[in-house]
RNA sequence: CGCGGGAUAGAGCAGUCAGGCAGCUCGCCAGGCCCAUAACCUGGAGGUCGGGGGUUCAAAUCCCCCUCCCGCAACCA
């Protein structure tokens, strides 16, 4: 793959990131990571939605009467918040920018001019107390939750309305041409439902008078332009649409869109039909279309996480910073965490009781302890050395029936290789660690591996096969290394470097080579192995 | 009959499409090992595969019925 387009919602700033966010974007930045490492051109972008009227309510709650400042404020609080979970990002969307309303209004002009989008009157049921409309959900005898005594007014306005009804048998055979489309398969048979019998046009403008923040619809200052209409078009804005076409034709389309589970309606019918809305009109999209490159290639709904089994909610302050559990775990079996413990698309729970277990079962002990015992035997069998062998002899292990070496390494690869590919990280991870395969060359294995050919045992009449046994299980760990690079830098580093390798040197290199068997130097000196997850501190 | 997902060991899951000894990780118990972060390895206990019926030599798996849980939808501004 030559470009990877990954993006993450963006969300709405009326409170810092919790941990269902920092998730949502732990996956884009592993996928982000993952194709880095294969050589792709790689856009990676999250921001945030400021033109919400959700954001001046929040505001409001906050105590605070200047949005710009406040929008400058939370926007500043979610890069920081990025920075300190090591979320490497290519762009930041903030929707309030020219660039954006720029963009925005090009496209809207470009789906006027096709005809689908048109005046019409919308009714709703108003509460002047919030001085918004109420869906039925959030009314109770005949007024809004929030402020019972004020009952609500019907009131008619007219709006702009997207033709989203017309694009129906298209979003259908979207779904039955595309099995990557709309994923996973079960969230994809909800949407194929809804698109098949609920599908209506939608209002995509509001009167300026009832709302304060928005991008003017143009040639029309009466209207803003609402809610999705806007959010969606930010995936094309920082692909650089509206302010250099050429930079734009370099990323278009997406290659995954991650969002939550709530919000895949709007990324699988809305936002393709406005696609093709756009691209009737707007020339860059219709060439981008001509060429099939218009929609995009996947729409990646995951599921959510429960907090100790309970549902994240403002109202019941459970949301958990995971900056607040760095001090503890660290900022990488943070991350392992999140990707390892839900199947990717469906729910999960979060618990500090789990990342406990995790962190110790797959972390400390397995993984950290095995780095930390081969190096330890190699210095201390080795003159503080990696050892100096035949790499062939040490590429194989004859003796063992539960580990391959060399080819058990380049088979775990591949299926590593295709589970992230697939989005699967989970996978990827369960993978690497191997748990349930019999003859496979992940950490478990090796383990098995130093019981079988008791190295410590074997130094005092067989030194050369020790040095062979050992150069095998060194040049493992660079391979787990690089293999866990992308969900967790911050390890691979280190372990890169108490192999006695230079990480700047090292992370330069092709994939290709770095996979090579036999790129840990022989003869080389080992430092002196500190506990990758020291356990003292896991358990404070 | 609105649509879909799910129910498998104490916990979390795989296996169901293509029927063939019920599996993995964690936890628990016992043993081994001594390189290692009281880490590692081996063995064990623990399951009427949500319930009932059917097809079959054989059903977690296929067919029918039922129960419970969870999403989505119900002119949601």
């Amino acid at each position: 793959m030559e470009k990877f387009f990954v993006t993450t919602p963006i969300y709405y700033v009326n409170d810092k990131p919790h941990i269902g966010h920092a998730y949502t974007t732990f996956v884009c930045d592993t996928l982000a990571r993952y194709y880095r490492m294969l050589g792709a051109r790689v856009l990676f972008s999250t921001g945030v939605d400021e033109n919400s009227q959700k954001n001046i309510e929040a505001m409001i709650a906050a105590g605070e009467s200047d949005i710009a400042r406040y929008l400058d404020n939370m926007a500043g609080l979610w890069k920081q918040s990025w920075d300190d979970l090591g979320i490497r990002y290519d762009a930041f969307i903030r929707t309030t920018e020219q660039r954006h309303v720029n963009a925005v209004q090009r496209f809207w002009r470009a789906a006027m001019e096709t005809g689908d989008i048109y005046k019409s009157v919308y009714k709703g049921m108003y509460c002047t107390g919030c001085e918004a409309f109420k869906t039925e959900s959030e009314t109770e005898n005949g007024a809004c939750v929030l402020h019972p005594n004020k009952p609500l007014k019907p009131i008619e306005e007219e709006n702009y309305f997207f033709k989203l009804s017309a694009y129906r048998d298209r979003l259908l055979e979207l779904y039955s041409q595309s099995r990557e489309f709309a994923m996973p398969e079960a969230r994809r048979n909800e949407i194929r439902n809804y698109v098949e019998n609920h599908l209506a046009d939608i209002s995509v403008s509001r009167s300026s008078s009832s709302l304060e923040s928005g991008i003017p619809v143009p040639d029309n200052d009466s209207q803003r332009i609402y809610v999705w209409f806007d959010a969606l078009i930010n995936y094309l804005t920082v692909a650089g649409y509206g302010s250099d076409d050429r930079e734009t034709e370099q990323w278009w389309p997406a290659d995954a869109h991650i969002v939550g589970k709530d919000i895949i309606k709007f990324h699988c019918a809305l936002w393709p039909a406005m696609l093709w809305s756009a691209a009737k009109t707007d020339p860059l999209l219709k060439k981008m279309s001509e060429e099939g490159k218009l929609i995009p290639r996947t729409v990646f709904a995951h599921g959510f996480f429960t907090i100790d089994g309970i549902k994240i909610s403002k109202s019941l302050g459970n949301a958990v910073d995971p900056r607040d559990l760095i001090p503890a775990y660290g900022l990488d079996a943070i991350r392992y965490f999140l990707m390892r413990e839900i199947p990717f698309g469906e729910d999960g729970d979060f618990s500090r009781k789990r990342l406990e277990e995790r962190y110790v079962s797959d972390l400390a002990n397995t993984l950290g302890n095995l780095l930390h015992r081969a190096i330890s035997m190699s210095r201390r069998y080795f003159n503080g050395m990696t050892p100096n062998v035949d790499l062939v002899r040490a590429g194989a292990s004859p003796n063992a029936s539960v580990w391959d070496g060399a080819a058990g390494l380049r088979d775990l690869e591949s299926r590593y290789d295709g589970f992230m590919q697939e989005f699967r990280i989970d996978l990827a991870l369960e993978r690497l660690w191997a748990a349930g395969e019999i003859k496979a060359s992940g950490l478990l294995q090796a383990n098995k591996f130093v019981e079988e050919t008791k190295p410590f045992q074997l130094v005092k009449d067989d030194a050369m096969k020790v040095g062979e046994i050992l150069y095998a299980l060194l040049e493992a760990c660079r391979h787990y290394a690089w293999l866990l690079a992308p969900v967790m830098p911050e390890t691979a580093k280190a372990m890169i470097e108490s192999l006695g390798q230079k990480f700047d040197i090292e992370s330069k290199k092709s994939l290709e080579e770095l996979r090579q068997w036999g790129g840990l130097p022989m003869d080389t000196p080992l430092p002196e192995p500190k506990p990758l997850f020291p356990k003292r501190e896991a358990t404070s």
